[in-house]
DNA sequence: ATCTTGACCTAAT
DNA sequence: CATTAGGCCAAGA
């Protein structure tokens, strides 16, 4: 197994946000450990998209901002999956994010 | 091997 | 409130 890998926990956490809902670089950071790594959970993404299924979609700047929506192939699969999940976006800014906001650790807590 | 860029966030001024 | 600086780890040139 390589969960020692800093990709690999990014994707695990990925992985574990639920149906429509989104977070946040820096939550899943801080639920790695490593809350200033924010910048390295979008470059993990930046390799999950190629690997196993990762809802990368569902992962988003603090803003709500869909900043990696131009990684998708297309700048609109993001937000298509979004809208696919419930989730409204509007100027590539998922709406109530701070609703559908979702902290990983909520899940470590449990 | 070195420098720069990258799907970012937090703290300080 | 807006701007500036620091941090983290990895990949590309």
């Amino acid at each position: 197994m390589k969960d020692e890998n800093f990709f690999e926990q990014v994707r695990a956490v990925a992985r574990q946000i639920p149906y429509g809902r989104v977070t946040n670089y820096g939550a899943i950071a801080r639920a790695l450990g490593s809350a200033q790594s924010s910048r390295m959970v979008g470059w993990a993404m930046h390799a999950a998209h190629v690997g196993p299924d990762v809802p990368a979609h569902r992962v988003v700047n603090r803003q709500g901002l869909l900043t990696g929506k131009i990684h998708f192939g297309s700048p609109h699969e993001m937000q298509r999956r979004l809208e696919a999940e419930g989730i409204k976006v509007k100027n590539d800014k998922v709406i109530h994010f701070k609703e559908l906001f979702w902290d990983p650790q909520t899940l470590a807590a449990g």
